[in-house]
Formats: C-alpha cells, sequence, structure tokens
DNA sequence: CTAGGGTTAG
C-alpha cells in the first residue's frame, strides 16, 4: 500500500527550502518557529508511529534499546522524532555512545527529522566520547537545519574541551559565548567552566567567575559551591580552612548541601587523615536525611585504610549490606589497596576471589593493585601467574600494569626476568614507552650490571625512543655509584646536548660521586652549576660537602661554609 | 526528549 502525502506537508517541505535557501541568514528565528509549525503539522496526520510513545523504563539494556529503534523505524508513518530523542538519550545513559552516534548517522540516513533535541544529544555524545571536533562540526548543521544552539549544547562542548586538557580553547570559547551571546549564560554553563577551571588547577580564575556570578543575575546552587568546595580540597596544597568557610557562605546564602556536597567533605577529611571528623560528617548528613551512598561508604573505607585502620574499614563494608547497599568494584579496589599496602596480602587475595565469586569482574585497577601488592611480598612467581591470569580473563594490562610487572621483577633481584619481559612487549608490537627502559636500566645499573645498561641505552634511539631525565638519570648514577665519574660526566654532557636539563637528583648524585672519589674540585664545580641553575643540594650531599670542606680548609668557620655551599638553606 | 558537582591503583 502506498503512503499518500498530505498536500500541506509537500507544502511545508516547499516553505523549507525557500527559507533556507533564501530566508535563514536574516530570520533565523521566524525559520525556526515556521520550521517547527510544519513539523508538527505534518506529524498530527500520523497514524500508527504517531501514538507510539516510548516508555524507557521498559527498555532492558543496550540490545532491547536497539531492537525498540529498528521497530520505530519500520513504523509507517514513524514516530515523531522526540521519542527517537528519548531513545537516543537513554542509550547515552547507557553510557553507549558510538551506538547512539550509529543511530543518529541512520536517523540522518534515512530522512527522519531531528530536532534541536536530537543535535544537542549528538554534540554531547561526541564529547563524551572524547571527539569535541565533531561535537563541534555538527554546530554547522544546527544552522543548516535552521536551529539555534542553546546552553545545552555549548555545556557539553565546553566541558569535552576541558576533559581532554584544551584549557585555553575551552576559556576562548566561554568568552565567545559572552562576548557574542551565542547563547543563555545559565547556572549549567557558569557550572561547566568552574570546574574546568578547578580541574586544571586554576581554582583563581575559577572563583573569578563564581564572584561574577554572584554578582550578576545567575545565582550560585548547590552544584557550583560543591564544585568549588571540591576544588579547594582537591587544590595541590589542600585548603580545608577555604572550604569550611565557602561552606559557611553557602549556607548564609540558603544554599543546601545535598549528598554530592557531603560526599566531597567526607572524602577531603578522609585524605587529610581526619577520618573521625568525616564520621562526624556522616552522622550530620544523616541528620539533615542526606541518605549516605555507596561513595561515602567508599571513602569512608579508603580514610581508615589510609590510617591502617583496617578492621575499622572492614566494619564499613560490612555496614553496607544492612543498608542494602552492594559493594562495587571501587569498594572491593579501595580496601584491597589498604590490605596490600597494609602488607596484609593475603587478605587482599581473599577479598579478590570473593568478588568474583559475588559475579563482579576484576578490573584493571584490581589486577594492577595486587600485582604491586604481590611484588612487595616478594612473590614474584604469583605476580606473574596473575598477570597471565588477567589477560586469560580478557582485562587488558595497561601502561602502569608494564611498569609494576617490570619494576616488581628488578626489585625481587629478577633483572634477567624483566628484560624478557621487555622483550614480550618489544614483540607483541604494543606502544613501547621510555618509562619501561627507565625500569630496566635502573635496575639493570642496581644489580651492578653497568654494560648491560649502556647497551641497553645505546639501543634505544634504534627502537625510536628518546632518552628522558629520568633515563639519563639512572645511567649518571650507575656510573658514579661505580665510582666511573668520566662515563657519569659524559653522560651529563649527552644529555645537555640533547637539551635535556639535568635536575638537582643528578647533581647530587655527581657531586657526591667526585666526592667520595676526592675529586673536591670537580665536585665543587658541579655544585656550583647546580647553584647556579637554581637547584639545591639535598640534606645529604651538603652534609658531605660540609665535612669534607672543613677538614680540609681549617681556616674555614662553619658560618663561612654555610654561606658558601648553601646561603639559602636556613636548616642548617 | 538535550547540558554542570562526589569514591580506588600507578
Amino acid at each position: 500500500m502506498r503512503k499518500v502525502v498530505p498536500g500541506h506537508l509537500l507544502f511545508s517541505q516547499k516553505i523549507y527550502i525557500k527559507l533556507s535557501t533564501t530566508h535563514f541568514h536574516q530570520t533565523p528565528l521566524l525559520f525556526c518557529l515556521v520550521h517547527r509549525y510544519f513539523s508538527t503539522k505534518s506529524v498530527s496526520k500520523c497514524t500508527l508511529g504517531e501514538k507510539f510513545k516510548l516508555d524507557v523504563g521498559t527498555i532492558n539494556g543496550l540490545n532491547d534499546a536497539l531492537s525498540v529503534y529498528k521497530k520505530m523505524v519500520k513504523m509507517n508513518p514513524r514516530p515523531c522524532v522526540r521519542e527517537f530523542n528519548k531513545l537516543l538519550s537513554h542509550i547515552v545513559k547507557l553510557r553507549e555512545c558510538s551506538t547512539a552516534l550509529s543511530l543518529f548517522k541512520e536517523i540522518r540516513i534515512l530522512g527522519i527529522p531531528v530536532s534541536e533535541y536530537t543535535m544537542s544529544i549528538a554534540v554531547n555524545s561526541y564529547c563524551i566520547s572524547n571527539r569535541v571536533d565533531y561535537g563541534f562540526s555538527l554546530l554547522g548543521w544546527f544552522f543548516k537545519l535552521g536551529y539555534v544552539p542553546s546552553a545545552t549544547t555549548f555545556s557539553p562542548l565546553l566541558k569535552g574541551l576541558f576533559r581532554g586538557n584544551r584549557v585555553d580553547e575551552a576559556q576562548e570559547l566561554f568568552k565567545k559565548i559572552v562576548s557574542e551571546e551565542l547563547c543563555e549564560l545559565n547556572v549549567v554553563v557558569y557550572g561547566t567552566v568552574i570546574d574546568g577551571l578547578c580541574k586544571a588547577g586554576n581554582t583563581a580564575r575559577a572563583f573569578e567567575l563564581f564572584r561574577v556570578m554572584e554578582r550578576g543575575s545567575c545565582m550560585p546552587d548547590t552544584y557550583i559551591y560543591s564544585t568549588l568546595i571540591n576544588g579547594l580540597c582537591k587544590d595541590s596544597l589542600s585548603r580545608l580552612q577555604e572550604a569550611k568557610i565557602l561552606m559557611k557562605e553557602m549556607l548564609g546564602c540558603k544554599v543546601y548541601p545535598d549528598l554530592i556536597t557531603f560526599n566531597i567533605v567526607i572524602d577531603a577529611l578522609c585524605k587529610e587523615g581526619l577520618v573521625d571528623d568525616a564520621e562526624d560528617v556522616a552522622r550530620i548528613m544523616i541528620q539533615n536525611n542526606v541518605v549516605p551512598d555507596i561513595i561515602t561508604y567508599n571513602s569512608l573505607m579508603d580514610g581508615y585504610c589510609l590510617q591502617s585502620r583496617f578492621d575499622d574499614a572492614r566494619k564499613v563494608f560490612e555496614s553496607m549490606a544492612g543498608k542494602s547497599i552492594v559493594p562495587d568494584i571501587f569498594s572491593y579496589n579501595i580496601l584491597i589497596n589498604g590490605y596490600c599496602k597494609g602488607m596484609k596480602i593475603d587478605y587482599a587475595l581473599h577479598l579478590f576471589r570473593e568478588m568474583a565469586q559475588k559475579g563482579l569482574a576484576a578490573d584493571v585497577t584490581t589486577y594492577n593493585t595486587i600485582l604491586q601488592g604481590l611484588f612487595c611480598d616478594c612473590r614474584c612467581y604469583a605476580a606473574l601467574e596473575l598477570f597471565d591470569e588477567m589477560q586469560v580473563v580478557g582485562q587488558k594490562p595497561n601502561f602502569f600494569t608494564y611498569c609494576n610487572m617490570l619494576d616488581g621483577l628488578c626489585r625481587n633481584g629478577h633483572v634477567q626476568r624483566a628484560l624478557l619481559f621487555l622483550d614480550e612487549l618489544e614483540k607483541k608490537g604494543l606502544d613501547l614507552h621510555i618509562n619501561y627502559y627507565n625500569i630496566a636500566i635502573d635496575g639493570l645499573c642496581k644489580a651492578g650490571k653497568l654494560d648491560n645498561a649502556r647497551a641497553l641505552f645505546s639501543s634505544l634511539p634504534s627502537k625510536g625512543l628518546q632518552p628522558d631525565v629520568v633515563t639519563y638519570g639512572a645511567m649518571i648514577k650507575g656510573y658514579c655509584q661505580e665510582g666511573l665519574l668520566v662515563e657519569a660526566k659524559n653522560i651529563l654532557m649527552n644529555m645537555k646536548l640533547k637539551s635535556c636539563l639535568p635536575n638537582s637528583l643528578i647533581y647530587n648524585v655527581i657531586v657526591r660521586g667526585f666526592l667520595a672519589k676526592g675529586e673536591f674540585g670537580e665536585a665543587a664545580t658541579f655544585h656550583e652549576e647546580m647553584v647556579d641553575r637554581g637547584l639545591s643540594p639535598d640534606y645529604s650531599t651538603l652534609t658531605l660537602l660540609l665535612d669534607l670542606w672543613r677538614t680540609r680548609e681549617n681556616n674555614l668557620t662553619l658560618h663561612n661554609m654555610i654561606q658558601k655551599f648553601a646561603p639559602e638553606n636556613t636548616m642548617l
């Protein structure tokens, strides 16, 4: 049976074409209105699909969503855009952005009309998948279709830029939004930028924006305060006192903390070692009818573990059951990490097996944590087995897994095994990283296998790798320890030629190396060079310097020597 | 039907 196209639908398509080619640039708003008017009109004549209302609550997982989508596409006429939007949005919430984007593309190919909502969902999907530039390219489509991107479109773009460490571009976009009035400056846009700035370490700029908000018509809400409190708590030097003041300011403005605000504070206290205070805050939150969730308990557990109060951590873990909260992968990883750090590896292993029994799959964090724990406990064989096991169950090792393996093997006297491991990595055609070689070179030097270290070091360029300051440092330290100062000096010269600046660690090693050999003139030269470069000797180098010069130059008083070698060091 | 804040290893 052929579908009869209603006359007014044809008419609306003509208008659409005409407006989009001639009038759009002058009258985008008018265009939108006309477009929307006719879209609704055309839908009103639909029969089967028009009545279809999607209830995402009935969708069970991705496959279900996909079959619903197929059903919707087959309907004639098709359900309205809104139902497609609901479905797409639901798929994004299932964290299946790539699927959502394929469907979005298919919808376009099938000629199913999309709305500004569909477009925003697509932009957001791209941003979540770290493909912000594709998100930006969709902005062009907005205009083609006669839509105007809104704050809802721009906030994911801003967030995506920040997440990709493109802080300058994010700030530029924000400035552009403000100066060209691209969209409404609402609390969500501010929140996105403030959070991005805090996470980029620019708390000062975040607060500037916050004060701008306060003065303007857009009042900060719980999200904004939580973001800033979190920013203060996680600033390089934690600023808990300021966070406390901000919390008071927040209450004064009658903005009240919610679950996430409390979780931020609880976590910050735990990380400061104030887990008992964190417990107090948890009690206060309950008094305020805010119910703790799994993240609250996970933070508390971590807090106890940091204080080596494993029994208390365990109590929190077990108390979750009574609150019908099921421990998640974080809960297990936190407790496993606690036990590993506390050298209670068997407890950690027990939990590891328990999670499998409960149907909870260990992730790469779990494996990395336990691998480290096993190596710390000198259980190399078990670690090697676990490394194989993780691959058997399909958990891909990452950069840190490989570092753990190499480092663990070296530290346990299995440098040769580490080298074999490194060979395997090379053969696998993995992305090689200079860190792998730094660990191996350091291991070889510490094992006194300087020739092997040198050979590995020399092979780096052929592998397409550049030594970094750590590589040079390992070699220099290796030579110094063997008293081979000429070689150490050569490496130092080499790195300078490659414009790799020696750090204070390297200078300290060299100065101590020359002092140990009694070559005081050389030691003094490098000491001077270090100071010239704004670096200072560490405690043990300084002690050696002072002792030696004191015995050699009796006429120097201690005061003179301090003036000479550590003018800025007030400790001595 | 679209957008912002919180927990683990290295």
